[in-house]
Parts: C-alpha cells; sequence; structure tokens
DNA sequence: CACTGGCACTCGTCTGTGGTGAGTGCCAAA
DNA sequence: TTTGGCACTCACCACAGACGAGTGCCAGTG
C-alpha cells in the first residue's frame, strides 16, 4: 500500500468512524479500530497532510479530526461503495408501495418509506406535468356560470381549476366542449399542449367561442403555475437537534418554502442519476451544514420527477445513496406501470 | 376587589408576565409591572394560596412561579378576553385566501396564513367526504382492462381510484356507466351514498352488471378509507426548542402521524366551535406540553371540517384563539361560495 | 526515506468552591 | 388583612486546578 494509498484509507477510517460515534477521532482510536497495520504516530503524519490538503480538520487543539465537506466530498466520490440492500429490504419496499390506490397515497407512501428507511428527512417531487401526458379533460358544470375543469395525467395526477363564464351554457355545448378538448388534447404530451390549446377557440363554432377562449386561458395558467411543481415531505421527526448545533430552525423552515426544495430537484436530468450535495455546496445558506441526495425516477428514460433525501453532511451516504436509488427505482416503475 | 378577586388577578398576572418572558415570575415584578395596589408581600401570600390550590408551581425552591396546565386552564376559561383581530388583518387574512384557484390550494394557503398570524403549528383537515356531496362522477378508460373512477364533491375535492376490470368494455359501455352514476349519486350526500351505491349493480343491464359491481365496491372502498380524512399541516419551523426541554422530537412525530391530528379535531361537532386543550389533557403522551387549539369550519351549520393551532403551553391563548376563529369563518365562507 | 516510540505541549472538559442574588416563607406589628 | 423585616434556600456564575485526549516534533531504526 503506497503512501497515497494509505492516506485516503485514513480518510475513510475517519470518515466511517466519525460517521457512527459522532465525536471526533483521535489517532489512536483509528488505529486500534482499523487495521491500517502503522503506528498511530504514522497515522497523525497522514492526519496532518490530509488536513494540510483541506479533508479533515480539528475542531480545536486537542480534539481528534473531523472530516470537512471537501472530504465527504472526496468519500463519496471515490471511497464509499455501494452497499446493496438486503433481500428483505427490498421485499419491504415492495409490498409497502404496491398496496397504493392512486397517485397521492404512492407518494406519500414513498416518502414514509424513505424516511424510515434511511433515518432522513425525505422528499418526492410530484410526476412533472410538463411530461406527463394528457389522459383525459373533463368540463363539469358546477352552478349557473361555473365550470370545473379536471385534468386527468398519464402518470396519474389530476389537476382542477375553476373557469368563470360571461354567460348561461347547455348541457349540449359543454358535451361539445368536452368532444372537442379530449379530441385535440388526448395522448399529447403537455409540453406539446400551450400550442394545441392555443388554437382550440378556433376549432369550435361562433357559439363557444367565447367560453373557448375562457377555458384556454385557464388551461395555459394551470400548465404555467402548476409547473412550479409539488413536492411531498417525510420525516422531519428525524432531523436531530444534536446535528445542528446551532438551531434546526432555518432547517425547518427552508423545508417548509418548496421553491428550495425544488431548486434541489432542478439538475437532476434523468432517471437513476444521483446527485449530491454536500454541505457548503448548497446554495441555500440554510443548508449549508446538511446534505443532499437526490435521485430522478421515472420510466424508460423519462424523467418523473426528483426524490431524495436531506441530512446533516454527517451522513451514511453510501447507505442512503441505495436506499434512494432503490426506491426512486420502485417509483419509476410503479408510475410507469399505472 | 375582595381576596378571592385579587388572587385571579394574581393568577392572569402571572399567566401573562410568563407568557410574554417565558420565565418564572416572582412577587416583586408583579407588584412592580401590575397594579395590583398591593406589597409583593401580600402577593406572596396570594401565590402561596394559588400553588396550594394547583394553579401556580415552583421549577425550583428560589425560583418564582409558572402556571400549571390547570392554571392555564382557568385563564383561558375565566380570565383571559378574546382581542378582536386589527382591521388590517382581516384585511390580510381576505386577500391572501382570495387567491387561491383549487382547494388544495385553499387549504395550503390556509395553514400558512394561520402559521404566520399565530406564529406556531398549523393544521387544517380537508372538508370531511361524509357531509359532501356528489357534483360529478366520471369513469375514463385508461387502459384495456383498467378504468379510472374521479368523484368531484361540491367541497372541491376530487378523489380518484383505479379499478381493475376482468374484461374489456366498449366506449359506450363506460358512457352507460357514467350517466347511470351520475343519476343515482349527484347531489346526494355521501352519508347517503352507501345504499345507493350498493344497489347500483341493479340497476344496470347484465352485461354492465359485472363492471358495476366492482365500481361500487371501490367506491364503497373510498367512501370507508377516505373517511380516514386528510390534513394539511404548516409553521413546523415554529416550534422553538426552547419551549421542549427535553426535545421536539415527540412532537414533531405526533405531527408526521396524521392519525394523531385527526383524533384532536374528532370532538369539534359544530363550526364556530372552539375546542382548546391545555398540556395534560391531551390523551396523547407526545404532546402532553403543547396545547392544541382548534374550532370547527364550515358553512352554515355544516362542519366540514377541523382546523387549529399547536404551540407550547405557554401560548398566547387570546390572540391564537381569535385568529383561529377568524380564519375559520374565512375558510367556511370561502368553501361554501364554490 | 518511511516508520516508530517518546515526550512536551495544548486545551477542552470536569469538578469543586465561594460568592451573589432572586425569591421565598414566616413572623410580629400595624 | 396587610405589611416590612429577616433568615433561608438554591440556581447560577466565575474561577481554579486536575485530568486526559490528542497533537506535533524529534531523534532513532531498518
Amino acid at each position: 500500500m503506497s503512501l497515497e494509498e494509505r492516506k485516503l484509507e485514513v480518510l475513510r477510517a475517519i470518515v466511517e468512524d466519525y460517521i457512527s460515534t459522532n465525536e471526533p477521532v483521535g489517532s489512536k482510536v483509528l488505529a486500534e479500530r482499523h487495521s491500517l497495520g502503522v503506528s498511530p504516530a504514522t497515522i497523525r503524519n497522514d492526519m496532518a497532510a490530509l488536513e494540510e490538503d483541506g479533508y479533515i480538520a480539528q475542531p480545536h487543539t486537542s480534539a481528534g479530526r473531523i472530516p470537512t465537506d471537501k472530504g465527504y466530498r472526496l468519500f463519496v466520490d471515490r471511497l464509499s461503495s455501494v452497499k446493496p440492500l438486503s433481500p428483505a429490504e427490498r421485499k419491504a419496499i415492495q409490498s409497502f408501495l404496491e398496496g397504493a390506490f392512486d397517485l397521492d397515497d404512492v407518494l406519500r407512501r414513498t416518502v414514509r418509506l424513505l424516511a424510515q428507511l434511511t433515518r432522513q428527512v425525505a422528499v418526492v417531487q410530484y410526476p412533472s406535468l410538463t411530461v406527463s401526458s394528457v389522459r383525459h379533460l373533463e368540463v363539469v358544470q358546477i352552478a349557473a356560470t361555473r365550470l370545473l375543469l379536471v385534468m386527468i395525467t398519464d402518470t396519474g395526477r389530476v389537476e382542477q381549476r375553476v373557469v368563470e363564464l360571461g354567460g348561461h351554457t347547455t348541457p349540449d355545448q359543454i358535451s361539445d366542449l368536452r368532444t372537442t378538448l379530449n379530441a385535440s388534447l388526448r395522448d399529447r404530451r403537455l409540453s406539446d399542449a400551450p400550442d394545441i390549446i392555443a388554437g382550440l377557440p378556433d376549432a369550435v363554432g361562433p357559439d363557444l367561442r367565447a367560453i373557448m377562449t375562457g377555458l384556454s386561458t385557464v388551461l395555459l395558467e394551470t400548465l404555467v403555475e402548476r409547473s412550479e411543481e409539488r413536492i411531498v415531505l417525510g420525516g422531519t421527526a428525524n432531523l436531530d437537534a444534536v446535528d445542528f448545533p446551532h438551531s434546526i430552525r432555518p432547517v425547518l423552515e427552508a423545508l417548509e418554502e418548496q421553491v428550495v426544495l425544488l431548486r434541489l430537484f432542478g439538475e437532476v436530468r434523468a432517471p437513476k442519476t444521483m446527485r449530491i450535495r454536500i454541505g457548503g455546496e448548497n446554495s441555500e445558506e440554510a443548508l449549508r451544514s446538511t446534505s443532499v441526495v437526490a435521485s430522478g425516477y421515472g420510466s424508460g428514460d423519462t424523467l418523473l420527477g426528483g426524490i431524495g433525501v436531506l441530512g446533516p453532511t454527517r451522513m451514511d451516504y453510501a447507505g442512503t445513496m441505495s436506499a434512494v436509488f432503490a426506491v426512486a427505482r420502485y417509483v419509476g416503475e410503479l408510475l410507469a406501470g399505472s
């Protein structure tokens, strides 16, 4: 084992020990607990070098070392081996998710499951509207001058909007509207929809034109507003105060701010892609002391949304990554199949 | 002012001071800050009596007094005057809620608003299915042997379930199903629905009977399962570790357990009814150090659901009560009008 | 040249000691 | 019934010293 190799080995040992004990780790315990084959003094030299390079740091002079963000980064990139889930765990995931009976339920179960598996905060994004296709559009009269427009997508999302009309409508007219809407939009990607929707008023007779204009305005609004996607959160109770010496409040606040969470998933571009942000790598100030492990989920190559976990930088990255990965895969399959 | 009256006055002063300072309050500051017209020594006598009766307690010998749950209870029942919201606050509530465009959005805005107003954790229950009426039922074919059943209620809830069929169906059959379902169920209370639903299979021709049986089974299931209602939560970041000396973890866990929250609303039986649980009055162990201020909301006399706030027992009850009350009223009106 | 044992040094943590002050309960007097 | 006086309790704080974990450095060894 070359010197360089051993230094990395020492770093791995430090990260692993620190993750499991939450205490700065010194050269002595390191030599005892890991079979590095060298004396504490040698390890101290390596540690000095690692500190020089910025991978570890000392909270104070007479304490052991703890990994820095940079140290975790190296650990994640080069040193951690993904540990596959046990068959029992796989089984549990599958049976836990299979009981669900609609999209809301699937996602609620998913966060819950992921939070439980990782003992962290879990986050799941609703399947993105922009990659979904329209499965059905429904127009329901709910008052004399009011319609409810319901859109069902192939990922199981149901979006609804109230449309205020200028005047009255007959059941026949509504039926016409429904037929036209479905004929034009069914099975179309929502990303292609805006152009089609804009042309809808011209596709109907003059008596319906005014109403259809109202409907298409609302539809376009919905696509824009809702592309600010929704998110489900779970396991906030797993945030442990000891991991956030200052306060967990800013973290909780950031979690309630959906915008922040959505940005976390912004960079995931394909299913089965992992993206990890460690501590200061997060642009959000409040999340500087947390790490985020995010993945995409989807069917085939289509990215439906993001899924991930948030916790202290001192986190079991290997375990978390494999849990996120596995759950993402199952959710992707499940939603593809509905 | 009789002796008995002054004792209550002292209790009020203690509660108010403790709420605003979060520190045990002693006889001296009490005499200084409140114009009770007597000396600290006299107040000490009253305090001894109040402690004897269990309304206040001493954290330790040489400290001031803090109210007990029993003390807060007396305060809430007899001593606190509801302070009406300022016109500005009313205005804010109204404009904040008016921008919403569907039920989900209304409820999300509501919790957010309530959390902000009270600086506590806010909870809103979805309008109960059992008091809602069916506005429309939609049947959509989503695969050869699979239907999606969508139910829209007059409170704006949209429930969806996938139905697996034994065999294939034609568009005409589906249209028949839709017509029959709507003819039988539209505008019917969901509490009356089970009987109607059970009779549905007999209302259609033999070719549809099998399918209709499947649909009605699923519908009944939905009514049962979903009467375990849904809940929206907000403002968890307002939980301050200072108020929960042991840990806020059990509180967060209880909040994630929807069942627990639902039980909190179980006793509210009419809109505009307030129900307050203080500390140990909560049956849930984890909530023994919290107080819950809950109210019903609804249109007219019909209770749609619960709305409320959860915080430390050391809470501004008067302000919280009026905020919950006001928001409940607006939400009730808003949902009645949709 | 890498490794090792020895050693002096640093500094956070723990423990014990007084001092201080807030707050009390009791009592005798008004 | 109220009040001032007073002794007493006890949490909190600051300080000092002992302790020990952990380090960096150095000289010696293969």
